[in-house]
RNA sequence: GGGCCGCUAGCUCAACAGGUAGAGCAGCUGACUCUUAAUCAGCGGGUUGGGGGUUCGAGUCCCUCGCGGCCCA
């Protein structure tokens, strides 16, 4: 982050002549008229006959190209919309104001008034007659044509990055496009967006390690939430119907390439639906959101094409597992079976840590890398879903999907367990591995469990991780290119 | 946690077999009124990620630590 003094000096400079000669050089206002954008469509709007002369634009942004060549001076400025470039001419600003450009450096963000045209080349561009220092920069950018490719760099300094790599800027934008597509899904469907507490006294809702932290007023130890599930249950029966909640997360666990310690979920409840209304809902949520931020149903993801278009494939998670690992795991009905026979395929599981954790091991190895096209796998086994319903036909499996795509889960949900008596019994269960070791349990909550008592109407609940939605849609294999701010180890003394 | 790769000027990258650390962009000085990666002439700029070792001599070899990437668990 140390920057040359050479380079840092010579802009201190600058900023000092430019105060010198009376100029703020951070000055608190500049009247824009168009965007660079804008002035360009007003251009040739006007040019086509279709529109009035845009006359006198005052326009803004960031010095990103500066063409020297005597008494005219060529340079491109960026805002948030795009570029345009400028000229400026000794004989239309005078001597004394043209000097000024000496002062200017790429990445100062300057403003420019003047009248449109075109230049012999045929670029649209303002003939400046008046111009401002709006901010002066005193580091210099990234290199103009290769840009900032240093990945951990573009991480740490993401405005940076930001500045210099349009792909960048566009990943977000289509985060920011999907979020808002996604509320417009729901709301239109008439579900309620609230939001829930972040700071709780259990974490629950997921099998995580939660953050702690500390509330010191009331001297008590606080969690990071590690799911929306539970307090979204409470307004369910707090008869809100269909109600959701796009929020952040924390999970304290490791930080790679597929995990951020904080990320966004939605998470939906919708009364009187089961998983296979919410399936539906899913795949019509994943569709609408593809078509209004791409226009199409079809992505590229990790050179594979997407085909989003429902219906998806529906399997049972016992035939998926048998699909691809080839083993029927209702022949296992015990632990130290089932871990022998995944012993046998190559896959080391510890039976101490339940049928469950074997099962979903045996689906993240064998089946997840596989789903690349959009799928459901449903009917999960008890000892994985604490929260979900039990199937009427076999209480050994509950109604559970999880939805996948590109091989990566990007939903989870359940007909939602409303039985207040099986309920206490999964958390004491959950309550049980806890104590056995499992740092992952579910924590029991009791004031749910209440609320429980108070009777919940049979309902339909999603998750979806929104960060994997957006890496889908974007082609992107890791977490941290949609994420604006990942989180990175620190850099050493500090 | 393990393996492999990377870290050199503000940025993007070179540097044979261990022998004076270079280029382009950016910066500085100058020329230039249609350029757009402007061009031309000249100049400055380095704790080669940190620490240690081997060697007459280390960006290069060895050890160690840090950060990142890819793969594996």
């Amino acid at each position: 982050m140390e920057v040359s003094d050479e380079l840092y000096q010579a802009r201190l400079l600058k900023l000092e002549r430019l105060r010198a000669r009376g100029i703020d050089p951070y000055p608190p206002r500049w009247r824009r008229t168009h965007t660079t954008l804008e002035a360009r469509t007003a251009f040739e709007v006007a040019e086509r006959g279709q529109g009035p002369a845009p006359g006198e634009v005052r326009v803004a942004g960031r010095l990103v190209g500066l063409r020297v060549m005597g008494r005219l001076t060529f340079a491109h400025i960026q805002d948030g919309a795009g570029r345009l470039q400028v000229a400026f001419r000794q004989d239309v600003l005078g001597a004394e104001r043209y000097e000024l450009l000496r002062e200017l450096d790429l990445g100062d963000f300057v403003g420019a008034a003047g009248t449109l045209f075109r230049t012999r080349t045929g670029e649209v561009t303002v003939e400046v007659h008046d111009f401002a220092v709006l901010a002066k920069a005193l580091r210099p950018l990234p290199e103009k044509w290769h840009g900032l490719t240093d990945v951990e760099k573009r991480y740490r300094q993401r405005y940076l990055d930001l500045i210099a790599n349009e792909r960048s800027r566009r990943v977000l934008r289509t985060r920011s496009r999907v979020i808002a597509a996604i509320r417009e899904f729901l709301d239109s469907r008439g579900f309620v967006e609230l939001e829930t507490p972040v700071l709780q006294t259990s974490a629950t809702g997921a099998a995580a390690r939660p953050f702690v932290t500390r509330y010191e007023a009331l001297d008590q130890n606080v969690f990071l939430r590690i799911s929306l599930e539970l307090y979204l249950k409470r307004l369910i029966i707090g008869n809100f119907d269909k109600v959701y909640e796009i929020g952040r997360v924390f999970r304290n666990e490791g930080l790679s390439t597929k995990h951020n310690p904080e990320f966004t979920m939605l998470e939906s409840y919708e009364a009187y639906a089961d998983y296979n209304d919410v399936m539906r809902m899913v795949e019509e949520l994943v569709a609408h959101v593809a078509r209004s931020v791409l226009g199409t149903l079809t992505v590229t993801f990790a050179g594979h094409e997407v085909d989003l278009t429902p219906p998806w494939r529906r399997v049972t998670l016992r035939d998926a597992i048998k699909e691809f690992a080839g083993l029927h795991f209702e022949d296992y009905p015990d632990a130290e079976s089932l871990a022998a026979r995944a012993a046998d395929l190559g896959l080391r599981v510890d039976p101490a840590r339940g049928r469950g954790k074997i099962i979903d091991r045996l689906l993240q190895e064998f089946v997840e890398p596989n789903l690349i096209q959009p799928t459901f796998v449903l009917d999960y086994p008890v000892e994985m879903s604490p929260l979900a319903k039990r199937k009427p036909d076999n209480p050994r499996l509950v109604e559970r999907f999880e939805g996948f795509i590109g091989g990566m889960e990007v939903a989870n949900a359940y007909t939602e367990l409303n039985d207040p008596v099986d309920q206490r019994e999964r958390f004491l269960e959950q309550r049980r591995r806890f104590l056995a070791g499992d740092e992952e349990a579910e924590q029991v909550d009791e004031d749910f469990l209440v609320a429980l008592e108070h009777g919940m109407p049979p309902t339909g609940g999603l998750g979806m991780g929104i960060d994997r939605l957006v890496m889908l849609l974007t082609d992107n294999q890791s977490i941290r290119e949609v994420i604006p701010f990942p989180h990175l180890r620190p850099l050493p003394s500090e």
